[in-house]
DNA sequence: TGTTCAATGTCGCAA
DNA sequence: TTGCGACGTTGAACA
């Protein structure tokens, strides 16, 4: 297989799991790694079977696919050179992953139980906007003073470079000024919560589950 | 099918693609979408099947699967209710991906046309070590003043953040006081634009085919 | 359609 | 093992 693109790639001869989707896409799978496969080509695109000449023919190449992306023209040839088993089934359409407790779940949630950031505050609004993106989550204290909350699953340096560069440009808002930052995620690794209370932001572990269990009553999907 | 790990999710009844690896892992996937699938399980993992007792046989259900990740303990939970084919072969080991990237290419593109940063200037060195990791280039200008530039194909915030820990570093060296940032990036998003002129950075952006078109000559990996 | 941000991200490298 | 950045990221929401 050859790919040229955003980049050049050649996958040696081997044999190899080739998905062809109903939508015109190709995998190339191993059977080792993760769910990615070791070449792709994303959808729209299209397979076209090209002619076995005499070259490809004598190298034991019996199939040859090119298959072209129609926006990028990005390229993915394959040469197939022994078919071990050969499989074609419409699936249809699929009705779709249902998910629960990503982020957006947890900026509902915490966005209605301000109270975990601080007893008595009350919220401005979700999705805070500023010149660099929005904040999650913007409330006040009891007092009116100001608080930007960053809300993560996961915790992790960046997030606390994230509020830190809200922080820094909402601080020079007159409006805003002595703004604090809370950094709130469900789990927070040590290295975010030093950067964090470095910086004087306060770490806020959230649990998801009994945040669910005091929920305003939307019910769950499944 | 239902996940339970980081998050949960559950995939209602339909006609998909089950592939499981050698290495143990799992993905299910649907007729469309990119090389995404709809759900997964990565390794290490181990599959067990589940004996179909009554109630499962009455809902149709033929095969049951839990696989479970080794480490984290999330679960993966099938119920099969038709196989419409099923085909089993070892692949063996995998000689893997060659690949030959394009941002490496434009980091010895500019290094070889250091015009296009600041007229007149001439390059340092490449990776110009600090030690919080190597710049990309350190040139100086036609007056003989500092510049740390930061490559990217995309530039985006976390390039800017980037830049701006050299610049903070490198700026307390009495040799190269007063050094000036150049975040370079075939494309540069405008949010990161104005975060970096916001910090007294330059934006350059580099048209790659035309550097390429003079460039000295050293051929391609293959 | 384009932009921005999360992700069960995954992957690879280096300390 | 863990941290960190890149990715042909993919995917979803929103302007």
């Amino acid at each position: 297989m050859d790919y040229t693109g955003r980049l050049n790639a050649h996958l040696p001869l081997a044999t190899r799991v080739l998905m062809h989707k109903g939508d015109g896409s190709l995998l190339i799978h191993s059977d080792g790694g993760s769910y990615k496969p070791l070449n792709w080509m994303s959808p729209p695109c299209r397979l076209d079977k090209l002619q076995i000449d005499e070259e490809l023919a004598s190298a034991g190449v019996v199939e040859a696919w090119k298959v072209t992306h129609q926006k990028t023209g990005d390229t993915l040839t394959v040469r197939i050179h022994e078919i071990i088993a050969d499989t074609t089934h419409d699936l249809g359409i699929d009705p779709g992953l249902i998910k629960d407790g990503v982020e957006a779940d947890l900026q509902r949630l915490l966005a209605e139980q301000v109270d975990l950031v601080s007893e008595g505050s009350s919220l401005v609004r979700r999705e805070y906007p500023t010149a660099i993106g929005p904040v999650d989550l913007m409330i006040r204290d009891a007092a009116g003073a100001p608080i930007a909350v960053e809300i993560k699953r996961r915790g992790e340096i960046d997030g606390v470079e994230q509020l830190t560069r809200y922080l820094d440009l909402l601080g020079r808002d007159p409006l805003l000024t002595g703004i604090r930052g809370v950094f709130a995620a469900q789990e927070i690794k040590p290295q975010a919560r030093v950067l964090a209370e470095d910086r004087g932001i306060e770490c806020l572990v959230l649990d998801y589950e009994r945040m669910k269990g005091i929920d305003s009553g939307v019910p769950t999907l499944f």
